[in-house]
RNA sequence: GGCCCCAUCGUCUAGUGGUCAGGACAUCGGCUUUUCAAGCCGACGGCACGGGUUCGACUCCCGUUGGGGCUACCA
């Protein structure tokens, strides 16, 4: 049997981290199995239905380098891949279901249902719909604006359904209503149109949020009506924010294209997302996709929630960045440092072995690519002040402005090499009889404004003479 | 309220009826060092609780507690 897996979202917003790291356990098995990745909208609501939101969906995939292989872009013998143009596929159940006494109109309108639900909320009694309809027989049509296809539970029995993660999970028909098939409008409900689809897609396994759990046994009953085999379901642990609540814009972000906003870089994402509520079985964690597919199985997808840890993103981030060949850690900053006006379409007007040389400086001191912005300004713009807390230390002393003005006249006449600018540096301390931090710290904080950074040696270099001096003769002035 | 799922360091997790319960992130300390990082070394820290079953339970069973979910003509 092939192994077809489908990511389904449906377009009523932002690309969600738990529902990316769902697509991204789909893409794994595909991969891994060397089967099919499918992309199918679910855009069965029409309410809530957001304008874009299918082209973030497949941004969000794209950007993480996920290829789909059917889909409404790429195509597919299974399409179409929106479900609103599959309605004419649902309908052919419905009378079968009905012959079958499987479904029934009912004509209940929103009003009495939310009457009988509050009555049963207020007699602490188990909620959900009372059958009214079942048995009268109404004739309607899809959409016809009056009536709803409901399912017909069977009453007195159980039904076990098989969650490969979890095992037989068996539970009493009476707990489950008679859920709605087709909506008033027409448009068949998640639980109808998706198990009509995945049959038709040939789906293989079905990966999908643990809050489907409950109404699996549903599915249950419904594929037995439908005379149809289910795929195997896998319901993944969510994903939830450090205090234990469901991720969301609170905790920083929720929406995967935001991250990259912020600067990370989409292999560590999709590397720190796939090991959330999965396992790889080695003690590496650093993987590539590749590598992630190669060790992918169902067995080690975890049954426990878990919680998206900012920190253990920032190291793992830190490591793609200090992994990445300069040339493209260049690239993948132009675009930022062009925004920011540091450089124009080009590299003007610094020059691409200036942009290169300050990128090699700053690789391993980023753990997101807009650190840069706030660690390595300098290099690209001039300051007007000196960061408060750095020239308390560092500018002080009654010959302070005696030791920046020495070794400003040495570095105007070394040779503008490191080791020429660390032999001026180390002399003109000496000359002071003091410690070369005593010259490195105060010259550090007059060229670049602030107290931490790149070894001071290199930096003066990529900076420039001119520059350095310049920068100099104005702290002195300041001083 | 009813039903369902889950439970190992702060976090992600490995793990077995008998282990010194392992790793990673974070934190703290040290080394290195011109700062910040990085790197290396080390420390801290865990089987939620109570009953069983068993020669023996972190592991199996039951309960409790805690967390999450569902209970829509949303997915």
């Amino acid at each position: 049997m092939s192994i077809r897996v489908r990511f389904a979202p449906s377009p009523t917003g932002m690309p969600h981290v738990g529902v990316i790291r769902t697509a991204i356990f789909d893409w794994l098995l595909a991969r891994h199995h060397n089967g099919k990745f499918v992309l199918r909208i679910e855009d069965t609501d029409r309410s809530r239905y957001v304008e874009g939101a299918v082209d973030n969906i497949i941004g969000a995939l794209k950007w993480l380098g996920m290829d789909i292989d059917e889909g409404p872009s790429a195509g597919g013998d299974y399409g179409p891949y929106y479900q609103s143009e599959r309605l004419p596929l649902y309908y052919r159940y419905v009378k079968y279901l009905i012959d079958e006494g499987r479904a029934y109109w009912c004509n209940c309108t929103p009003e009495r249902l939310d009457k009988i639900r509050k009555e049963q909320q207020a007699k602490k009694m188990p909620v959900g719909y009372d059958n009214k309809c079942w048995n009268l027989g109404l004739n309607g049509e899809p959409g016809d604006g009056v009536h709803v296809l409901r399912f017909a539970i069977p009453p007195g029995m159980t039904t076990t359904f098989h969650d490969e993660l979890r095992g037989d999970i068996t539970v009493d028909n009476d707990e489950l209503d008679d859920f709605v098939l087709l909506k008033r409008d027409g448009f068949p409900t998640y639980h109808f149109a998706s198990c009509i689809d995945d049959h038709h897609m040939a789906i293989s396994h079905v990966f999908r949020g643990e809050e489907w759990l409950s109404s699996a046994p549903k599915h249950k009953l419904l594929y037995d009506a439908l005379g149809i085999e289910p795929p195997k379901f896998v319901h993944v642990p969510v994903i939830l924010g450090p205090d234990r609540k469901k991720l969301s814009k609170r905790h920083g972000a929720a929406n995967v294209l935001e991250y990259k906003q912020m600067g990370y870089l989409p292999e560590a994402i999709f590397n720190f997302l796939a090991l959330i509520g999965w396992n790889p079985g080695t003690e590496d964690e650093i993987l590539s996709k590749e590598q992630l597919a190669e060790l992918f199985t169902v067995e080690r997808i975890n049954t426990s929630a878990g919680i998206f840890d900012i920190d253990k993103l920032n190291w793992m981030n830190g490591e793609y960045i200090r992994a990445m060949p300069l040339e493209s850690l260049v690239e993948r900053l132009r675009p930022a440092m062009s925004e920011w006006g540091w450089i124009d379409d080009g590299f003007e007007p610094w020059g691409k072995e200036y942009v290169a040389g300050v990128c090699a400086l700053m690789q391993e001191r980023l753990k997101t690519l807009v650190e840069m912005r706030e660690k390595a300004f300098f290099f690209f713009e001039e300051f007007e002040s000196y960061d408060p807390k750095g020239a308390k230390k560092a500018f002080k002393g009654d010959d302070i402005i005696d030791r920046l003005s020495a070794a400003r006249e040495k570095l105007e006449k070394t040779e503008w090499t490191v080791v020429g600018i660390e032999a001026a540096i180390r002399e003109t301390a000496e000359k002071f009889g003091v410690g070369a931090g005593k010259i490195i710290h105060p010259i550090r904080l007059a060229v670049s404004g602030i107290s931490a950074g790149p070894g001071l040696f290199e930096m003066l270099h990529i900076l420039g003479r001119k520059k350095v001096i310049a920068r100099i003769d104005k702290a002195i002035e300041s001083l």
